[in-house]
DNA sequence: TTGTTGCTTTACGTTAACGTAAACGTTACT
DNA sequence: AGTAACGTTTACGTTAACGTAAAGCAACAA
């Protein structure tokens, strides 16, 4: 029984992500993706269209494509020394210290932002 | 009574925020500080502080400077045109958007980033 | 007086993350 | 056969956000 995974051609992947096959190739030259050929062409498979999703994740929490890099090589199992691993908790714990700060940033600007959206309101109906 | 407001140095301002000089140059090249002038030295005062601390916030969510320079005005009274508050409205509500999906995307990577420490952890215990 | 330290301006260099264009190969109509 | 739509590689261009080096002034220390 053949279980037949969904399979994506560049564009594909393209629209659904609203980037460029520019962009697409690019990963691909950084070796963050490795489609497979169908000859020449390009096809992507379910774990390439996940690998996709976690670099434009970390894209918009500003990380870059090094970093993204990293958190989606955890995704994998080839890791099982223990040097590497606890370098992969160290890291894990970066992250995490990075992230709880952009936590308190969001909230901090998610309340810049209400409280001037109130001021701009008023200031509009009083006109 | 001369309230003698705080003044920092462009070296203070430097390592509390552990920056360059470098880098709040630029900044006032790019119209962000006008910090006064001593002669030929710059003295920073506590608004000059707030707003670095702001492009600071800003750079950390990934904003570029010309988006941080577009938050920092709303904390100005300058804006009091029925046009210019209804676009910063508009404003406000598309950062809003995007730092709601920040959210959802700072979410989901700790919650790996949680998991992947757990396996890491038993797979060093059962080393 | 001769450093040393710290500021200044001016200006060219650098890196990341693509954009854009050229030149070419498939398949698919018509 | 022509051409349009999509893909490919190769390669140079671009922008943001600084880095880095050169050359100089000001104050204070030995």
């Amino acid at each position: 029984m053949r279980t037949s995974m969904p399979t994506y051609t560049i564009r594909d992947l393209a629209e659904e992500f609203d980037i460029t096959t520019r962009t697409l190739r690019f990963y691909e030259e950084k070796g963050m993706l490795s489609p497979h050929r169908q000859g020449q062409l390009r096809i992507y498979n379910a774990g390439d269209r996940t690998r996709l999703k976690l670099i434009l994740r970390g894209k918009r929490l500003g990380l870059d494509l090094q970093e993204s890099s990293e958190i989606i090589a955890m995704y994998n199992p080839g890791t099982n020394n223990q040097q590497q691993l606890k370098a992969l908790l160290a890291k894990i714990e970066e992250k995490k210290t990075q992230l709880v700060r952009q936590q308190e940033d969001l909230d901090a600007m998610f309340e810049d932002l209400k409280l001037w959206e109130k001021n701009c309101n008023e200031a509009l109906s009083n006109a």
